[in-house]
DNA sequence: GCGACAG
DNA sequence: ATCTTGTCGC
């Protein structure tokens, strides 16, 4: 098994984090409506971490849009490249994931992060960094609300409310399962937030979490447990 | 000012 | 994210 290293020039300290994140913010395009529910592909991606031994497992897993059928995964193993702080999520998973996501044999359609995009303190979550970066349409969907308002959408799924920061909708809580905590939803590069949200419903047919982020969830702790075996026990 | 804060 | 048993339910 081979371990990536961080790349060259990667941010080490929170200061150049944040202006690689301003620079990658000044190539985000908003407003797309991006690829239309159920077609072409649609691709999970997730990380497990070993702070133990300073490992991080990513995975990508390929789905065909229409079916929900697997069609490509590939993982990586990397080095955890930057401490997790709040805001600056991505600089802690992107190296690994793009390397994962560089081994699919499969076109990845469109993105599907565990995490946000436009909801985040400086309106550039993971799922926005992941997007600029591959050029690929991307959309956020997180577990939890983070620092965002919002109000208890209604009980049946498929109903929803605003993610608010600052007076501002920076995406939605939307419930995918009645009578089941929301997911929040927002949009991360080329891809507008109604169809962001068309997405995740389509993608939740049976789960809480789309099908994507359950089956890339479930492939990174694999090769994450694979890994450390790998490394010695 | 201090704490909380996606994963 | 991760530390973690049994248990209820499909």
């Amino acid at each position: 098994m081979t371990i990536i290293g961080i790349p060259q020039g990667w941010p080490a300290d929170e200061r150049t984090a944040l202006a690689v994140q301003e620079d990658l913010r000044g190539r985000l395009e908003l407003g797309e409506p991006g690829p239309g529910v159920g077609e072409g592909n649609v691709t999970g991606v997730d990380v497990a971490y070993d702070d133990e031994r300073d490992l991080v497992a990513a995975a990508a897993v390929v789905l065909d849009a229409r079916t929900l059928d697997v069609v490509a995964e590939a993982t990586a193993v990397g080095r955890v490249s930057f401490p997790y702080v709040p805001g600056l999520l991505a600089f802690r998973e992107v190296p690994t994931v793009l390397a994962a996501l560089g081994r699919l044999t499969a076109d990845p359609g469109l993105l599907v992060c565990d995490g946000y995009g436009l909801a985040h303190p400086r309106r550039f979550g993971l799922a926005s960094h992941l997007g600029v970066l591959t050029g690929l349409p991307s959309i956020g969907v997180a577990k939890n609300p983070f620092t965002f308002g919002y109000e208890q959408p209604g009980e049946q799924r498929g109903e929803f409310s605003a993610l608010v920061a600052e007076g501002e909708t920076v995406g939605r809580a939307l419930r995918t399962r009645a009578g089941v905590k929301p997911v929040f939803v927002s949009v991360g590069h080329r891809v507008s937030l109604e169809r962001a949200c068309a997405h995740t419903l389509h993608l939740t047919p049976r789960y809480r979490l789309p099908e994507t982020t359950r089956r890339a969830d479930a492939l990174c702790r694999r090769a994450l447990g694979e890994a450390l075996t790998a490394q010695s026990g």
